[in-house]
Formats: C-alpha cells, structure tokens, sequence
DNA sequence: CCAAAAGTGTTGAAATTACACCCATGG
DNA sequence: CCATGGGTGTAATTTCAACACTTTTGG
C-alpha cells in the first residue's frame, strides 16, 4: 500500500486486539483488503528487531489526522510484526482496499519493489523464501486457479512463485506423480493451437497432501 | 522446568523488553538457563491463540510471591509467544538453571514428555517438525559435538534429531557428499573395536551451507 | 580369539535431467 | 497450411535404498 503524502509502501498489517487469535487478525487484514475468505494463509516468521520503528511514520499520522494525537507516543514504540504470506488469485482482487493510512493499495511484482517502510523489503525476502521452500512440502493452486486448469497453467503459477523457469514435461510427470490432481477429460478450447487437457485437483488428496506433507530428504 | 507447587512444566521464556531485539532476548533466555552461548538458536513459530492463558496460573505465582499482587490482572493477559528451538549439548549443561517460577529445571526427552501448561506440548511438537525439515536444508552439529567427531557420534545425532534410525553407509556417503566435513587422520581410541575417525566440521563451507542451505526440490 | 562396532562397495530401483517429435487448434 | 503451444517418450545420469563382508580394536 502507498502511503499518504509520502513515496513510500508498506505491507498490509495491523494490530492484534487482546481478544483476538493472531491467524484470526492476520485473516481479517486480508479479508478488509481483498474481500477474500478461506484462502491460503500462512505464518512465516516473525519481526522484533529494536530497529522497527520509525517515530516519523507517527506524527505523520498524526498530522494525517489518521490517529488521535494523544497516541503518537504509543504509536513511536517498537512493533513486533508476525508475517503472514498469502496466495491470492491475483485477477479475483484487481483493486484491494487501501487503509486508513493509505492513498491506495494495489499488486507489485516481486522483482519490482518500489521503497518500502523499515524492513518490509527483507520481510518480503523472507516470504518468498519460505514460500520456495514450502513447495517442496506441500501442494499449491488451490483457489490460486480457476477451478479448471491446465497444466501449463498450474506451471506458469509455479514459475511465477519460483521466479525460475521449468522443464514442461518433467513439471507435468512430478506434478501427475504427486497424484493430487483429476483428468476431467475436458479441454481447454479457443486457443490457437492444440487443446489443454483441463484438470481439477483432487481436494481430498490435496488437503491430505497439506497435512501430510510431500516425502522430502531424511 | 517444573513450576512450584505444580506438576506441571513449561519451555523457559521471559517477557520481551521494549527496548530488546526480540531475538537477543531468547538469546537472553538461553543464556540464563544455560550459561551458553553462541548457540544455534532458531525462530520457528510464534503462538498467539487467545486460549493461550491460564489464570490460575497468575493468581499462584502471586500466593507463592514471585510476583506482586498489582500485577496478577496483567499476568492474567494473553500472551503471544514467539518459539525458538535451540540446539544444545546436553552434556554441557547437565543442571539448567531454574526461573523464580519453577522448583528446578531439566531435560526430557521428547517422546517422554510430563504434563506441559497450556499449548507448550504442541510448540515442541512444531520445533520438531520444524527442525526435522530443516535438516534437509542444513547442515547441523556444530557445538552439538565436541571439535573432533566420528561419523557414528553424527549420525546418532541426526538420529536423535528425527527420532528414527537411519543406515550407517548411506548416512556416511550423504554427509561427506555435503562436503562440510574434514577428515583428520586421527581416530578415536580406547573404544573396545575398531577407532573410528575423527572428523571436524570445515566451518567455512559448514556455514556457507547453513546460508545458502543444500538443495532441495524445485 | 572373540565380541563389538567401524569401514567399505555393489546392485537394482527410482528419480531426475535433458532433449525432440508429433498433434490439435484457430486463424 | 501454418504458427503456436500442448501432449508424449526415452535414454543417460544421478540419487537413493538395501544389503554383507572385511577390518580393527580392546579385553
């Protein structure tokens, strides 16, 4: 999200309330800004360096009017941050919600960071590595694609997260191996060339597959 | 440790300071029930459920005096606690040293394990699950071993670690593959068969490993 | 010489890589 | 008919799993 009057971005967040879950706000953070529910969400690590603070951000809330000027002291403490990274069908939230400190909100691609507030650079370094590592462990593309897809589409998203390009027809025997995914028998028409197979995954096998874990190493 | 009056334990931990880097202070943590340091001290996942109390819990640490009776509302709170795994020889701390709060303080092995306040019992099932996906992308022993080590004394560690056995050429062959270990030319004497040989970690390429980790899938 | 545990090597299976051809579709 | 991208197969290589015999040492 942008900040108001100031060139500078910061990842979505908030605070937890003393009777809350912290998945249940983390879940909610995403929910005011992209209207998304019962999406892919996942606790990675968390920030408590005493360098996360940054006093100026609070006046210029105050300033903004965005908080009570009685609170900017509070506002000027150190923040602990307990990063989430989620798995949003990008096309599903065109224009997510911008908060209270934010002139607007919107997709930035991951090798195009624009200047981001305190450590929010390398909290996004350490997303994207989790969630590199995490793809040996577990399935993912649920809710990320359409119901129906195509291997090529299951691919592209997976080259997107890796930032790598893959081999087709290795991509497509590892990922039929893991046995997650339903032939529907159904293509893909309308395109200029040969008709992709469609597929659905298989939700039981899939979720069983998130529990479970892929085999990997010991 | 064995809190007072109770048979009930609990993981160590303390209060983050506003001024601390969260991470000094679970270094903090260790370094008071341990006396050591510069120890492989590991994040791995912060709990924040709201049934994360336990008032009781509060109103016994004021009947025993550890804390003042002003402050039982505010030790009645939910706490958010970050987990940390730390990997430490035991035989190099054989008595930890207790918290005003616990009569005495030790270790347990894991598959042993007393009753445990609140959610601590499923920390230390995420630390191991953590951990035992982590030695797919680290090496792991150094300051878990003394400075020469033989190949058995590594692999009843990586043993421990997974709690599982594992085959003693294919675990050879794995590790020196790593190329994290240096063969000394010494061996081991005084065992009643044949000396193993010592090993030492080559703590440059041991290191670069843990930051670059080995590896692993995509 | 014997018990105990360490060192070593091979083989088959499985997974991974690299790579090339044919096929269906829309234009 | 042609451009585009999807489907498929195979051979070479590497990794992994399983497994047995020989060696050294102390007692």
């Amino acid at each position: 999200m942008k900040l108001k009057n100031k060139d500078v971005w910061a990842l979505p967040g908030g605070f937890v309330r003393k009777d809350k879950d912290v998945d249940d706000e983390a879940k909610a953070v995403l929910q005011e800004r992209t209207g998304l529910t019962d999406i892919f969400l996942h606790q990675f690590h968390s920030f408590g360096s005493v360098s996360r603070q940054d006093p100026k951000h609070a006046s210029d809330l105050v300033e903004m009017g965005v908080i009570d000027p009685t609170m900017e002291e509070w506002f000027k403490q150190r923040y602990v941050s307990i990063g989430y990274y989620a798995l949003v069908e990008y096309s599903k939230v065109k224009l997510p919600i911008p908060d209270a400190t934010s002139d607007y909100c919107s997709w930035v691609p991951i090798n195009d960071l624009p200047k981001l507030v305190i450590d929010h650079e390398s909290i996004i370094g350490k997303a994207h590595q989790t969630l590199k590592k995490e793809l040996n462990y577990q399935p993912i593309g649920f809710n990320l694609l359409p119901e129906l897809f195509t291997m090529p589409e299951l691919q592209a998203l997976y080259e997107t997260l890796l930032q790598s390009k893959l081999d087709r027809r290795n991509f497509r025997r590892k990922m039929l191996a893991y046995g997650i995914l339903i032939d529907t028998n159904q293509k893909r028409e309308g395109v200029g060339h040969k008709a992709p197979i469609l597929y659905r995954f298989d939700l039981e096998k899939y979720f069983s597959a998130i529990k479970d874990g892929f085999s990997s190493g010991w």
